[in-house]
DNA sequence: TAGATTGTTAATCGATTAACAATC
DNA sequence: TAGATTGTTAATCGATTAACAATC
């Protein structure tokens, strides 16, 4: 019985899932259990029940599922099949990390270009993305439009930049600036990764738990 | 009324507390309450009394929070002031660009070194911090101990490096490669960011919801 | 004082876990 | 078939929200 409303937590785990299944495959098991990826995850072989519920059935009593089914459905869930387009808008050093090392290919997406201020970056290259103009963005979406930005622009240009990103119609931010940007626009998605709420976590339980 | 066990919830939470104190402070706010700390934040003021009485009492009847001392307070809990000492392993443009632009002091961390194993890299320095030779490590984390390891070596590397740290005596691990990492020796925290599964999370909703 | 807002207890809500009939 | 394991319903647990006496 497929849900209406999926929780955040639920959604939260099925990248874990498919991580998990990837890795099985590569391994080259083609079977598992709820009860087997529990044990490898630390979770109740229940929860992952209830969590794959929420989208169908992919199990089979008695046998449990098949990894390779199971993963491309969880990845068709998560939209690694969609081919996404992505710009990386701020091409210094973490844009460039990006570019790099993310395997992007691997998540669906596949990066387009890259845009900066800087006039030693415009023009040059990473991992074979060009990076081009801010002042060429505007001209550059409309014939390319894409679905998500990585936006690792300097902290003070978040806003600003975001902003007319949203007007230019972009509907999918990474944000790896430490503002917390949330939509007051209606269709517009901001996913933040805040380096230093997480490393402040860390800070807590080295000297707590 | 100071509680046992905080919950992983509660914890997640004080950082963006902090984030949102240390903007009203900046903006030289000085008095708030849970109500409007709430709405700025999208969070009920109960929760966030709930919140702040899982670690004493910070505000007062009629008046609600002073807003520096609060923020004190919770960098308290969060350890901000406890300067931690902490090492990049791993000089790839990932590690470079948290040496470059994360502001470790704001969250009281003072960078001591980096590390990597290519020679084009060794003996540089980025932001005023020196690169090492990995081969260097062991006699060097005898002489200065650190808290914490931001883990920025390609995936391949992330365990039997990991592993050799933990020999080492480190007990605190920020982890940016995209492998699971989790502890099985007791007091070793691993605080995983995991660029992927924020990705994919964006994938979904950009879809749904 | 009167109004505001806390800290805390009680009520509600939602998420996790347990149980089990269905069935491969 | 007998054993294993699913999907789902029910029970439990924990987290969030509401309510309110205390008090600045």
């Amino acid at each position: 019985m497929r849900k209406e409303n999926i929780s955040d937590a639920v959604i939260r785990r099925l990248p874990r899932y498919y991580r998990q299944l990837s890795e099985l495959r590569a391994k080259g098991i083609t079977r598992t259990s709820s009860l087997s990826l529990g044990r490898e995850m630390g979770i109740t072989a229940s929860q992952i029940r209830q969590d794959f519920s929420c989208f169908g059935e992919f199990g089979q009593q008695g046998y449990g599922y098949h990894v390779r089914e199971l993963c491309e459905e969880i990845g068709r869930i998560l939209g690694v099949d969609r081919n996404h387009h992505l710009i990386v808008v701020g091409a210094g050093r973490l844009g460039q990390a990006l570019m790099e090392n993310f395997p992007f290919a691997k998540c669906g997406f596949t990066v387009d270009a890259a845009f900066d201020i800087a006039p030693g970056l415009i023009g040059s290259a990473v991992n074979g993305i060009t990076v081009r103009a801010m002042d060429d963005i505007t001209a550059w979406l409309r014939e390319n439009p894409v679905d998500v930005v990585a936006l690792t622009v300097p902290r003070e240009a978040a806003r600003p930049v975001s902003d007319r990103l949203i007007a230019l119609g972009v509907r999918g931010f990474w944000n790896f600036t430490n503002l917390e940007l949330s939509s007051e626009h209606p269709g517009v998605q901001f996913e933040n990764i805040h380096f230093s709420d997480s490393l402040l976590t860390l800070s807590y339980r080295i000297a707590n738990g």
